[in-house]
RNA sequence: GGCAGAUUGCCCGAGCGGCCAAUGGGAGCGGACUGUAAAUCCGUCGGCUUACGCCUUCGAAGGUUCGAAUCCUUCAUCUGCCA
């Protein structure tokens, strides 16, 4: 299998590698052929986010360029879960891992390909650590971790003051064994992973030398951070999720139309496959009119696309065109205001109960979380109906509110809209 | 095992018997300005209520008191010191 041999020059310039272990080996073992690589998932929820997207398109960067992709889900580490700063974790019970460690799977296999030359291999660690005695975990893994060394690592350090268990402790061990494992049973010798992961990742790279006396490579991709530094990926809903159940594709697509201009260039180099021809193109046009803001809407379509496919980014496009695209609702057709509501969320009452007040509407829309909610935001004035601000929270809509009939347009705030039909 | 200190709303952090739904900051939400951007400014920020007011909240459970986030008891967890 050819390799590229520009791959860790194009990584470099996406700014995809944060740290890395000595660069020069790894630029030679990349050249040298098709470098067996893995990357690791732990399921510590029913679906992926925006942070395992870096992952995953890195991944398929890498097997695109002729490597050679191991994906792994955390069966077992998910049984533990990773120290991190905002504290002790709540274990979660094997049912749930066992659950979660499935859809995790489902939702990276699409973006690799499980066939061809360099195919993609699916893993789970629970297959090597589940009938491991704790006597053998101790004395060919464990004998290999100076704990002085690990009380030194970051995470670890900011940990003793507010306290850490020894499970948790204990998880650089696991997931450096994984790395081990994948190296002797087939060869790999390439792991990276978010930044947050880089002790983790050269846990694994040091037990290889300690105990097999071989060399492998590891780097880690960047933390995203918003413009003024704080987490990326979060928004009002929490996470931004790759499952479109727990996020719509318009709400995906939303979230990459409305990044500051700031990051586009660089979401653009970390998220898109486009060149770098066509990345600088479009940060040159994000500078001179950012107005236009043609770096978002390319974001927003690529990663959509990417995740959801071109038809759910189609409709999520025609569904913010509609929406965002003309002041006045009422002259869209029922069915094009439909499908773009359905889009963006909607909700429906029963003609038979009767039309309630706008305070209600709001409420079990989801636009508010209580009455006093509602009453408020219409009250600074931030809530629409109709794209008309509602002056009154007792204001019940009458029969040419509806437009075609059965539909009321809900806004709150700039951006946040949903529908409400009317069900006879 | 002993002693000392801590535990407050989404987060940080004041409060230390009534004036406390609880100062302040951050996040969030809304408005103005814009470009469905950033920054800035303003407002808002437990629930029910048009409102008077009522209900739930300050680690958990009891108690003292007319009245407790504030005092006492026990329990849990964390931190430090001594075994």
């Amino acid at each position: 299998m050819p390799t590229d041999p520009n791959l860790l020059d194009d990584l470099e310039w996406r700014g995809l590698i944060a740290h890395s272990t000595d660069p020069d080996a790894l630029r030679e073992a990349l050249s040298a052929g098709s470098v067996k690589f893995y990357v690791g998932f732990d399921p510590t929820a029913p679906s992926l986010h925006m942070g395992n997207l870096v992952q995953i398109i890195t991944a398929k960067r890498l097997q695109d360029a002729g490597h050679t992709p191991y994906a792994l889900v955390g069966g077992a580490t998910g049984m533990i879960g990773d120290p991190r700063d905002s504290g002790e974790r709540t274990l979660n019970s094997a049912d749930t891992v066992k659950e979660w460690v499935e859809r995790v799977r489902r939702q990276i296999e699409p973006f690799l390909a499980f066939d061809g030359e360099n195919a993609a291999t699916m893993v789970n660690n629970h297959d090597w650590t589940e009938s491991m005695s704790v006597i053998d975990f101790l004395r060919d893994i464990g004998k290999h971790f100076p704990v002085n060394r690990m009380l030194a690592r970051e995470t670890v350090k900011r940990r003793l003051e507010s306290g850490i268990s020894y499970t948790e402790f204990s998880y650089i061990l696991l997931q450096s064994m994984d790395f081990l494992t994948l190296h002797r049973q087939h060869g790999v010798t390439l792991q990276f992973g978010g930044s947050d992961q880089w002790g983790n990742l050269t846990g694994g790279v040091e037990l290889i030398r300690r105990s097999d006396g071989a060399t492998a490579h590891a780097f880690a991709t960047p933390l995203i951070t918003k413009a003024d530094g704080t987490k990326y990926g979060k928004t009002e809903g929490g996470a931004l999720w790759l499952d479109p159940a727990m996020m719509s594709p318009y709400a995906f697509h939303q979230f990459w139309l409305n990044v500051e201009d700031e990051k586009v260039g660089e979401l653009l180099r970390i998220f898109t496959f486009l060149s770098r021809q066509e990345i600088e193109d479009l940060e040159a046009q994000t500078a001179e009119k950012p107005f236009l803001r043609a770096g978002q809407k390319a974001l927003a379509d690529a990663v959509t696309t990417l995740v959801h496919g071109e038809e759910e980014t189609e409709h999520a496009k025609a569904a913010a065109q509609a929406l965002f695209g003309r002041g006045d609702l009422t002259t869209l057709s029922p069915s094009t205001l439909g499908a773009a509501l359905r889009e963006a969320g909607a909700g429906s009452f029963s003609r038979a109960d009767g039309v309630p007040d706008v305070v209600a509407l709001m409420v079990t829309s989801g636009l508010a979380k209580s009455n006093g909610d509602a009453r408020r935001t219409i009250g600074e004035g931030g809530a629409y109906l109709n794209n008309v601000r509602i002056e009154d929270p007792d204001y019940v809509p009458v029969e040419s509110d509806f437009i075609g009939g059965s539909w009321l347009v809900l806004r709150r705030g700039k951006k946040t809209m949903v529908g409400v039909e009317a069900r006879d």
